[in-house]
DNA sequence: CATGAATGAGTATTCATTCAT
DNA sequence: CATGAATGAATACTCATTCAT
């Protein structure tokens, strides 16, 4: 029994050494210019291993957004079952779970956006799709719960809850990518933090009555 | 004199010939599974003759964008040249012009924003890429104008208007991207002309003091 | 430990293995007319595995090269190592030295020929190119030391040795090229040896007092 | 009548123009990578004009080498009417024609070398074949003329004079190839001429009884 | 489980050559 | 004759994936 635990967690392990080694690789060079043998040699092990962890280059990928996906679960939950705030609070709180997100694992994050973008997602296996798609619904679902209550209690004005999730995310994901290309296109400095700050304050402002 | 203007008309012609082919193919089949043979048959021309007027697929590819950041362009400069406009209708117009754009080529739209969070940005010519640089300072200037005239005259919350811009853009874009990919995931009907009215209301009451 | 020889030694089998395949299509077919398949075909294994043992055609052709150039290396240090010999019976033995690596191969030896006078060369990684360099001086140095002491005993002419060497090679080299060239314009009988013969002959009269 | 003659000279001018560019560019970059756009390009005209004067890019590279094989027969006729020579002399003076082709122009006379050791020299029309084939066993034969001379009056060693012809030639080019690829491994300065020089006095000592 | 050599289908790109103007 | 755009066959090389050890 001890010793069943004990390769279960050294698989684990084995798991995460590849995930964290394809999500360096991924984020340097992109999907494509990525290569199966570029992710074995950074995670030391031999090409053949990946696939036994993993059922091809695509799931690979989309692994990485599985990890984060539960994470913003588990974030939102948090915010969700905080009973002491009130609509406006639970808006700055919501903000501060992406900004966990964010800060959690950047290049994941990004990689997400990307698979969401991307041809990849016609590739995955059904199952591995539904469980993007259960993790997505989901987290749309709690912030959709958060933006609900605001509006039945006259805080926030009168529209499409989920709309308001989708916009929220939209706004998110929009201007983290932008300003990721802008640093490719300009070589500029990296305003992400403050440009999302003044984002998700109009956004705020924009939805409070 | 005559005879070298048609030729130069006709070279045109069969660049945009190309364009609109590998958009079609493009859009059709992502940037990997689409084969240069794939737009060389679309366009009834041979593989060849396609790197006659493109160095190689990633300039192809990149040169989709050109075309809808110049439609971008000039539509923006229609915007900012209406005079007889408020700050609250100078908003609209932006998300009209924004609107035409989509309309005029959803798919080269999306190419655009793949593009900007992509690999291949980093393989283009100097050229290119400062064309492409170069057209999209344009358009986030003619915004950033627009958004700043509206902070002197009091209209709008005093905020960096560059920001204001990068924020438009990004709803904009993300709004766009996350629909996309809600119908992939989902299968869901398409709720983007909707979901984008909310957002840029939403955005337009946040910026409004 | 034995299990990892075994493997070595397969290894070592299998580009053998190439380098003969190899060898037989560059000489029916010329290096341009040869291609990867050709030869992937003819050593029965597929084409990218030739690229795990050779880096590319260039260097697969010039690996023929280092062979020969081994073989002619060690046969010349036999030829320098015959203590029992005077200078015209090493002179001799020298010749004997040639003829046997043009015997060994003549195929390939042609292929040196050519790659020392073309383009592959330039094109090859540094650590080939070197590898081909040192070969190359260390057998033209063991035939400046037998013509050195030559000079020094007083048999010879009083020439640079080195220069003597180059000579030596160059009437070598240019016989059998030239031969194998008339073979092609003329279709005429292949008259190798005996010119040969007389070459070696004419040069040994040619440098002894 | 003038007319045309005046066509016909500036035919074989454009000719020329091409053949000049020609050389320059395969001797620069090899018979492979040199592309017939490049020669082109140099010759300051269409690639389609190029073959209005040459079949392909073989008989291209090919007419190279006629035009020196020419200026060799032309040179080496006159090395025959010299009739005050003594044999000895006439060696000299075979020896300093082929100095004048080599200082005539370097590379074209190493462009012979390597096309009648290279895969070219199969695919050439029979014209041309047979127009190379006649120049060379002509030069051949004059050559072989002088051997037969000096061997008849007891001044050479008896040997077979159309041997003495290749043996002489296939010295030259060995030589002048050696030393070229030398060039090209070590970097070394250029040794040809005094080099040329030890091994004609070795050849003339050699078959001199 | 881990390996890593072998696979071989897949494709971007090149370039000699042609031919309508 | 000259052009140069168009051709399209030809091929080196890649890389995700497999499987014997």
């Amino acid at each position: 029994m001890g010793i069943k635990e004990r390769k279960e967690r050294e698989k684990e392990r084995r798991r995460q050494q590849i995930i964290v080694a394809a999500k360096r690789i991924f984020s340097a060079k992109g999907f494509n210019k990525a290569t199966m043998e570029d992710i074995a040699e950074e995670a030391e092990i031999s090409p053949g291993t990946i696939y036994i962890y993993f059922k091809n280059k695509d799931e690979l990928y989309a692994s990485l957004s599985i990890r984060i996906l539960q994470h913003l679960n588990i974030r939102l939950e948090h915010v969700k079952n905080q009973n002491n705030l009130n609509d406006e609070q639970r808006i700055a709180s919501l903000k501060d779970a992406l900004y966990d997100i964010y800060d959690f694992d950047p290049l994941i994050l990004i990689n997400l956006f990307h698979l969401q973008s991307s041809e990849s997602l016609k590739n995955l296996s059904p199952g591995l799709l539904s469980e993007i798609k259960r993790l997505s619904q989901s987290s749309l679902k709690i912030m959709s719960d958060i933006f609900s209550e605001g509006i039945s209690t006259g805080v926030f004005i009168k529209a499409n809850p989920n709309a308001l999730a989708d916009i929220f995310w939209a706004l998110f994901s929009g201007v983290i990518l932008w300003e990721e290309s802008k640093k490719i296109i300009d070589n500029k400095k990296d305003f992400l933090k403050p440009t999302l700050d003044i984002a998700f304050d109009i956004f705020r402002q924009g939805i409070t009555k």
